[in-house]
DNA sequence: GACGGTTATGTCCGAGAAAACATAACGACT
DNA sequence: AGTCGTTATGTTTTCTCGGACATAACCGTC
């Protein structure tokens, strides 16, 4: 059996930065919108800026600068700070798969090979998007 | 701010492998029972029993060796198997640390430096051991 | 044969998280 | 001045996971 996600969370005291905050950072970037990039997560525009709230607050400089009102009602794009850490968070889960494929594999060649048994699933059921 | 805690879930198709299943494996390889491993980490024993009986059933031999009745009621052991999917995701955070450990602390820099300010904590409040 | 500690399994209930819903403020543009 | 899409923030409802209980079966030991 294959890999299929990684999840990693990383905690600094009480803060905990995890494939949320890094996926919500990512689609702020591509969208140019909070609401944007919620609604292209399935993510509720209050959860996604209580998110941002909550990196913007824990971190030294904000990863988000957001505006309201003006041309199009606002927006919101990562500011230097938040690539960054975007960035080094992708790069982590990269190396992680990487540096650690052995490991990886040899979990999944212990596993039952077809998967457990779950009486007929309706088949592709996407993500979850979390 | 240094990193105080890391987390790590592997998806196998539907199975999910983290430090839930992780620390429960290693409490019943030091005690030699299920409900005193569930004590011990302030999970109740139908939930370690549930997690136990999930992974039995996900790899292809059992990962935890169960025996009821007899000189103390009974207890468990880890299979060979159980030994070595702990061991690998044992190595797999070993490595992430120490592997990734420069993109850690670009994360862990950027952050304000006191941690943000919430009003009087009780001290040395004890990780919630999940 | 009763005891005791454990495995095994089901049901019910509550806390916490996320969603849903509701509103206000904002400001470039027409 | 009015519009429009977004940011910003609060309140209420819903849902899900885990905890709390309850019960049975098992089997060395005394």
């Amino acid at each position: 059996m294959e890999l299929t996600r990684a999840r990693l969370r990383l905690y600094y005291g009480t803060l905990p930065f995890g494939p949320g905050k890094a996926d919500l950072l990512e689609a702020i970037r591509d969208s140019g919108s909070i609401s944007a990039a919620g609604r292209s997560m399935g993510m509720s525009y209050k959860r996604a800026w209580s998110l941002v709230e909550e990196m913007n607050a824990a971190f030294a400089e904000p990863l988000v600068a957001s505006a309201r009102g003006g041309a199009h009602g606002g927006g919101a794009r990562l500011t230097r700070a938040g690539e960054e850490v975007l960035s080094a968070y992708r790069t982590i889960l990269v190396k992680l798969i990487d540096h650690c494929a052995p490991e990886i594999a040899a979990i999944g060649a212990r596993l039952r090979p077809g998967g457990v048994a779950e009486p007929d699933r309706p088949p592709a059921d996407a993500d979850t998007p979390q």
